[in-house]
DNA sequence: CTCCGCCGTTGATCCAGATCAACGCCTGGA
DNA sequence: TCCAGGCGTTGATCTGGATCAACGGCGGAG
């Protein structure tokens, strides 16, 4: 593991983000070659980026903006699998098609590599390889609590556990004090909500009129959100307490 | 890429498997450190491997067997996320403890090697590292087809889905002719299945009845199955023609 | 300003799958 | 040999969430 201060070196402090992939063990040479690389590419709420099948010859980190990463089958049904929320990294080093289609959700920027340098970078540098792997595991790891919530959890419980973890980012991100409330916008509309849950848009206002009644939550329009007692909601979400603490 | 025939080399061939993760990219060296580290264990049906939580001081290969990885609410209510077959891994390296319960389903064999070793190997040695990484992108890809089937699948569709990932598996083990039945075992009980499609056990055992009547499949007593077209199971699935050929 | 289309909400009804219940078969142990 | 417990099947009933339907608000285009 590289020392923290390394990752601030050099070019990357050029670029709008920290790419969790790469820059937190850039060093030098390889910077060089990411410079060459880098292309900016910004699009507009509903906008495909990629579908699945198409030629997908970048990787890409999200700069700003909600991505979303969906199957869709050939009657219609839809199920979203991934969210990619600024600093995610979007790709498939190795593979040339794209396995699922990806959309913007809201404005997205991405900040794109071509595949293919890329691929070598990652054949050079270890590290790279290594943080990528970590990412995965995280990400297979997260993908394995939505099955549980996809197959088992109520609709009460699958509103309840989006909101929590959407409620947990914000308080990172903004270092809230715990056990103080906590305020955010849904970046999303009701559809990818549903689409996310495995629900229908009905049954997600449903659910979120219900928790309002209760008080668990407070909706201020019907997009921004306040939770007055997070421990509260995590459990409406049913989760265990492990891996759901704020602190 | 190593040419295939680096992949038969040395110590490797004492083992009962081949460990994806490892033996395709095995160059004499690493066998060395690979040969002290591995050690063999047998679980019965039933047995738990790990605990979500508990300290998780090894990496494995499964040789024989299922394993099921899962997790319980505390009410009961159990998914499960992963099965775990004949060549598969196990473990999580750089986390000292187990994310989720894995059990062996049937009786089941893992090649295992300590974790802090296996880190240091996969620190020097990117190749094992990359192939790592492909395996968990594999898997990640997989847990995400496996959501769309969680969230918008019918029951119907659902134990199709699964019996056609069944008879795929056999029809690449035993080089099937293509346009064959396909025949083999269910190696699960009733509840796994359940377990890992989000339904009860009458749903499963309904449905499979359904589909008997139906003549999609011949069940021969309750664990073996016959599939006398493959494609008309896989349309009962709802799949994308796509990544669901046989050949 | 008005109109239109999208988004979200709410109500009425339906139905797939869960739940509750009973039973048969097989296996292993006394 | 008989019994007990696990596994699987089937039937009856219930219900959570889907479906079908109507409507209100808001924001952008004209």
């Amino acid at each position: 593991m590289l020392a923290p201060d390394l990752a601030r070196k050099a070019s990357c402090e050029d670029c709008p983000i920290r790419h969790r992939a790469v820059c937190a063990h850039c060093e030098g040479d390889e910077l060089q070659v990411l410079e060459g690389m880098k292309s900016y590419r910004t699009y507009t709420p509903g906008e495909p980026i990629v579908w699945a099948g198409d030629d997908f010859n970048f990787v890409a980190s999200v700069v700003t903006g909600v991505a979303a990463m969906s199957q869709t089958m050939e009657d219609g049904r839809r199920q979203m699998v991934g969210l990619l929320l600024p600093s995610d990294f979007l790709g498939r080093p190795g593979r040339a098609h794209a396995a699922f289609d990806v959309t913007a959700a809201t404005s997205v920027t991405l900040c794109r590599f071509e595949r293919r340098p890329f691929e070598a970078l990652l054949r050079e540098t270890p590290a790279v390889g290594q943080r990528l792997l970590e990412m995965t595991l995280d990400e297979l790891d997260a993908a394995r609590e939505w099955m549980l919530l996809l197959g088992r959890k109520t609709a009460r419980e699958k509103i309840s556990s989006l909101l929590a973890i959407l409620a947990r980012r914000e308080a990172s991100l903004s270092q809230q004090i715990p056990g103080g409330e906590i305020a955010f916008d849904l970046q999303i509309t009701r559809e990818a909500m549903a689409d996310y849950l495995g629900l229908t848009i009905e049954t997600v206002s449903r659910q979120l009129t219900a928790l309002r009644r209760d008080g668990v939550i407070v909706l201020t329009g019907s997009r921004h959100v306040t939770v007055p007692d997070y421990d509260n909601l995590a459990a409406e979400a049913g989760d265990d307490a492990d891996g759901t603490q704020l602190t």
